[in-house]
DNA sequence: CGTCTATTTGAATGTACTCAAAAGCGGTGG
DNA sequence: CCACCGCTTTTGAGTACATTCAAATAGACG
């Protein structure tokens, strides 16, 4: 495993200097996950932020019913974890796994304190990432008070076109906000148009 | 119309200096808006990040079928604008308007580029300010889908008392992602406990 | 092959929407 | 000061979208 990748996506937002490309790489803490494996459960305090260089994670929360809301599906070239719980030291409540064999990159808290403190390139890194998953967010908003479920199917397949073929329907009906039962019967009536 | 209000509240996220609260100062643009008076349109460019020092403006996208969905009250202390228009400049999608008397500071995009690129501490207070909006846009979406209408018109009256007094309800049905109709029957049913 | 979990199916139900109409409310002008 | 206008809110009946629950079927893994 390497930080080849981390680094180059980075590039595309700032220029590293060489020493900043350095110490970042020193403060990474490559880890592997097999399918199901948990990398962050609820509950525990966030100590670092993670960084996907291949595979797919999942982060939901379990709502006080016990259902599960999945909020995020992380591949490649992802960041993902409990900001806020990272930022405030609050326990989190969300828990994040592993769907498949992923490689990932972990940012331990301090570090990233270290990194935003000390290395001004990654504050305007962080920023624009921050503002880009912003972005996205308040569209997933509109999106899902404007469209039906079926409509917001198609679009989730359409923008995401590979992650049908190794994440469970019930994980993406949770996604979209609906029930396994009834995304399965989307599906049916998609087929036999 | 002051910016101590804005630098005040800048300031309890970064130290500025002399200079950089100077420079702030001679970028911002005050407005003063009348209640149903947009300071921005969809279609348009978006020009600047919207600073709200009083009143109340509302940030909303107007779907296919011409129905309008709230995704933000800004009040005072809020940034509000659509950055996804301000950074790739693209035709803003969203509308944005006042809903009672306000006093705003506008942000110039240039302005904000040379704040970013020339004073370090803009780049770190930008980068908490979306980092914060991203963690309630995440639990918003969370709390709507593990929510009825209900518990989510309760959540939000506790949250923003003092918006009801002044918004009309079909926004905040809106924002809830309901029809006034409906929030109508909510509040009767309430009413009757 | 058996077990466990995911997916599908169907019937009954509930939550929220649509449409149409009435009631309330604030402002404006005669 | 009241009548009227336009807009918001309420009400009710009928409907649609999505859920629940129970059970059958299909798939994956040891």
């Amino acid at each position: 495993m390497n930080t080849a990748v981390i680094l180059s996506a980075i590039n595309k937002h700032v220029l590293l200097e060489e020493t900043e490309s350095n110490f970042l790489t020193e403060q990474l803490i490559p880890k592997k996950l097999k399918p199901a494996e948990f990398i962050e459960e609820s509950g525990e305090m966030t100590k670092f932020m993670i960084y996907v260089n291949s595979g797919c994670l999942m982060t939901y929360y379990t709502d006080r019913d016990g259902v599960d809301h999945v909020i995020q599906f992380a591949t490649s070239g992802w960041w993902t974890g409990d900001l806020h719980s990272l930022q405030r030291g609050v326990p989190s409540i969300y828990s994040t796994r592993a769907l498949t064999e992923s490689e990932i990159l972990l940012l331990p808290k301090v570090s990233l304190e270290i990194l935003l403190a000390k290395h001004i390139k990654f504050e305007r890194y962080f920023r624009i990432i921050f503002q880009n998953a912003l972005v996205v967010s308040q569209q997933r908003i509109i999106h899902s008070y404007s469209s039906t479920a079926e409509e917001r199917y198609v679009y989730f397949s359409e923008k995401y076109p590979n992650l049908e073929q190794y994440v469970p329907l019930k994980y993406i009906a949770s996604y979209l906000g609906i029930t396994p039962e009834f995304l399965s019967k989307i599906r049916r009536k998609l087929m036999e148009k």
